[in-house]
DNA sequence: AAAAAGAACGAACGATCGTGCTATTTTCTG
DNA sequence: CAGAAAATAGCACGATCGTTCGTTCTTTTT
């Protein structure tokens, strides 16, 4: 007998494989319009044989958030690790979350979870701003590491920063999601060189000597 | 007989009054989250008392969607007409619609929308994309007038500084839920004046003699 | 091969969903 | 005040919701 689960293992496989599904379809109705009958169709299962790889429904939607976030981490956080502290980490990270926008153009979980939860209360709420606060204090450590090294003005307030580079990314998704991907990345880009350059140590443009 | 309904009577005073009612019901659980039953019971009618009001379902989200729209510019952009055009009315916006965020805090019908029907097809997604593709005209309208009256500098593209200032809006309504409004406006107003300061046609800070 | 354990199914539950249809009540009109 | 017209209530419908329970099929262990 096995005292816990292997991670490897029937039960895991197939319960990793309804959270994809369960990923696919709650990027597009969000948490709450994800149900538990369209999912089992979708998997091919029965309603009652997904709903006994979670305890409820919202331990399911807890999971799916969980695997967005795994998801989101790995596609902008860790590749961006790899570079030097500092601004180009900062540039990566925000590279890497544009083009994360573009593989989720309709829709990212964890966005639209932030905005179905950010009223209510319960664990789903407590998620959700525990991920983004956490998220957050990333970036501004990362925009700190940046200040530290001189490659951004000394009176940089890092969580200015971070809400101003937040700002850009949920416009992306916003006009991404109703006017097209490319214009609105454009936006983003644009506007993330001006911001970086207004937060430069050297002035970006005109020039005192 | 009336040939058509008067705009005031009976009829058009309840169906003013389940709307109000849909509308607080809609900020908080979304267009999609909006049910007849719950708002009948809210408004203190019988189901199919609220429903004989609207055709369907769908034209009641629609007319939620209408009145939200109505109360966004009757408390947004008409009083910004009053000032004159330029610079002091995209101030007058910015401030207003900060203020907006905050009496409407916990769930803006219109942003939620937004993100509800971004990706599907219908009427709800056709009206929500008129809609912000209309506002943001507006603004790119405001901001052009301010770039004529010389109060920024002639290289300004209105779509690109409409986005950011749009991008601060979405920042101001996340960071307003899920960490609280004050420290959100204070992010917002501050990275709108380092905004206007970046495209101002004197240089805000660092000025060549 | 027999027995034990695990995983998925199928049916049913109470509740709620949106939507019709028919009374009944309320309001307006002559 | 009576009768027409409008507004609301009541009820029922098929569907779907999350959830529970007992059964069946599959896998592992002895």
């Amino acid at each position: 007998m096995s005292t816990t689960a292997p991670s490897t293992g029937k039960r895991a496989a197939t319960r990793e494989l309804i959270l994809e599904h369960a990923y696919e379809l709650a990027r597009r109705e969000g948490l709450e319009g994800l149900s538990i009958g369209a999912l089992a169709q979708d998997v091919g299962m029965s309603k009652s044989g997904v709903f006994a790889h979670f305890g409820s429904r919202e331990d399911l939607q807890l999971a799916v958030l969980e695997a967005g976030q795994l998801r989101f981490l790995q596609r902008v956080k860790w590749p961006a690790l790899k570079l030097p502290r500092g601004l180009p980490r900062v540039r990566a990270i925000v590279a890497n979350w544009v083009e994360w926008g573009y593989e989720y153009r309709s829709g990212c979980v964890l966005l639209t979870a932030a905005s179905e939860y950010d009223g209510r209360e319960g664990v789903l709420h407590d998620t959700v701003t525990r991920q983004q606060a956490g998220w957050r204090e990333e970036m501004c450590r990362a925009i700190g590491h940046a200040v530290e090294n001189g490659e951004l003005g000394t009176d940089t307030d890092p969580s200015q920063l971070a809400f101003e580079i937040y700002a850009l990314m949920l416009a992306l998704h916003h006009d991404a999601g109703l006017f097209g991907f490319d214009e609105a990345r454009r936006h983003t880009l644009v506007a993330f060189e001006r911001l970086i350059a207004s937060y430069s140590p050297e002035p970006g443009r005109r020039t005192a000597p």
